[in-house]
DNA sequence: ATAGGGTTAG
């Protein structure tokens, strides 16, 4: 045995004996991981740098960088006299890991410590305040960004055209911020329609939009979607016609979007058409792209398709699963849908209320009260999710049919105090029956027609490399 | 270092 070729030595990447604050600052440049940044730190504690602020500041951004929140705070403590980019950096990483109060929190201290905000700060807390859904906190950060004099930044006034609009439901006070903006730029426009759109207000939006001095992805897809959530998947359609004659690319936003519009439509013969232009333009079946296909596919009729897309998705999330499972449930493959659950949780993902809503329906189909209960269970005890009223309704169903009546008065006592006087367990249930298949067909007959793309001609030779691959799609005259 | 658009639901 060859034990040289064995031996791996230990890789230190401090090798000189000198470590000072030049040679830590170095290090910090260079850092590329989470785990290397520790390493380092515990280097500057030992040699006794931790008084050189810098390097602390340093140490606080690049632990934020990595999303390591709790590592960054435990750092910022230490800080004697942080800077504002460091308080910029803290609130944003306090947003983008999910804790938008904190971020808040960190502003007014911020404040409270005599530390001035300038033009990054108040677009990580208007953003902090539209996730916490605090209006009133933003009106306020409205007012100090006048005072401050960065009220005229872009960003800023993007950021606060977008508190309006989404969380007070404004649409007055977010236009009145749009016409009051003397530069604008594509994402300004962008907001104000989609703003626009949550509010209703469809058509004033398709009057902005058609303004915008030039459209991008987003401008284009924010629009396209509008039509989607709108009901009027027709119109997104065209709009995406256009789009395409106008030599912009779309992506996976774009795409989902108007796959959900094939979904309203009831059209498998134009949602084959939306996969078949994915592929061939080369976009990956990522989680929403996939999700919507396995949706589209189910929903339109071909449960086939429905299981190939999801067999072929590399990444799958907690949508995905959840997709796969309502899918084999409203076919009827009831031993499927229980293998889904099992493979899902397999893969380490946590099941949600929606995923026990498709698996004890599975349950009921299979008539089977002894499943019913071990799910139910599984649900309250080992997930700790509180059952909702579609969870009862399949319990009630199962111990309806093995009669027993002790434990349907004692779930009729729960549901009574857990669901509001509108919930109308009758409507729920007639409603459910439209699931079956013969109803389906006759709804998607009565209310679909099928849209026909077959004047976009595509260029099946165009790839994804090509820059310029929206230059083989023509529209025939 | 900052901003706008997406999938699932008995």
């Amino acid at each position: 045995m060859k034990v040289s070729s064995c031996y791996t030595p230990h890789v230190n990447i401090f090798q000189e004996t000198r470590f000072g604050s030049e040679e830590a600052r170095v290090f910090l440049q260079n850092c590329n991981s989470f785990n290397q940044l520790k390493q380092i730190h515990s280097r500057i504690i030992r040699f006794g740098l931790t008084h050189d602020q810098l390097l602390i500041r340093k140490l606080c951004q690049i632990s934020s960088s990595y999303g390591k929140i709790n590592y960054a705070t435990l750092v910022f403590d230490q800080l004697n006299d942080p800077d504002t980019f460091t308080w910029n950096v803290m609130i944003r990483t306090y947003n983008t890991t999910g804790s938008p109060k904190k971020a808040l929190f960190l502003f007014n201290e911020m404040l409270c410590n005599g530390f001035l905000p300038d033009k990054f700060t108040y677009p990580f807390v208007l953003n902090a305040c539209i996730a916490s859904d605090f209006i009133d906190f933003g009106r306020v950060t409205h007012g100090l960004s006048i005072k401050m004099g960065f009220w005229s930044d872009v960003y800023v006034q993007n950021n606060m055209m977008n508190l309006y609009f989404k969380c007070g439901k404004n649409v007055n006070d977010g236009c009145k911020v749009f016409d009051k903006m003397r530069v604008r730029n594509v994402v300004s426009w962008t907001t104000a329609i989609a703003g626009l759109i949550a509010c209703g207000k469809l058509d004033t939006a398709r009057e902005i939009f058609e303004k915008m001095p030039s459209k991008d992805v987003v401008s284009w897809s924010a629009m396209i979607d509008g039509y989607v959530k709108c009901d009027q998947p027709i119109k997104a359609f065209d709009l995406f016609k256009r789009m395409l004659v106008d030599n912009v690319r779309p992506n996976e936003f774009t795409l989902v979007s108007l796959i959900k519009g094939c979904t309203d439509l009831g059209s498998l013969k134009l949602g084959r058409r939306m996969h078949d232009f994915a592929l061939k333009n080369g976009f990956e079946l990522g989680p929403f792209l996939g999700t919507a296909l396995i949706d589209m596919y189910s929903k339109c009729g071909s449960l086939d398709d429905a299981v190939k897309v999801f067999g072929l998705m590399q990444v799958r999330n907690l949508a995905t699963w959840n997709t796969m499972i309502t899918s084999f449930g409203v076919h009827g493959y009831r031993n499927e849908v229980l293998a889904v659950f099992e493979e899902m949780v397999k893969a380490n993902v946590v099941p949600d209320v929606i995923t026990f809503v498709g698996v004890l329906s599975a349950c009921v189909q299979m008539k089977s009260l002894e499943e019913g209960q071990k799910y139910f269970t599984l649900m309250t005890e080992h997930y700790g999710i509180t059952p909702i009223l579609e969870h009862y309704t399949c319990m009630v169903d199962l111990y309806t049919r093995a009669n027993e009546l002790n434990e349907i008065c004692a779930f009729g006592d729960t549901i009574s105090a857990s669901t509001k006087a509108n919930h109308n367990v009758a409507e729920l249930l007639q409603e459910s029956k439209l699931t079956c298949v013969d109803e389906m067909e006759k709804l998607i007959h009565k209310h679909c027609r099928d849209y026909d793309l077959s004047d976009l001609v595509l260029d099946h030779s165009a790839t994804p490399t090509q820059p310029n691959f929206i230059g083989s799609i023509q529209i025939a005259s």
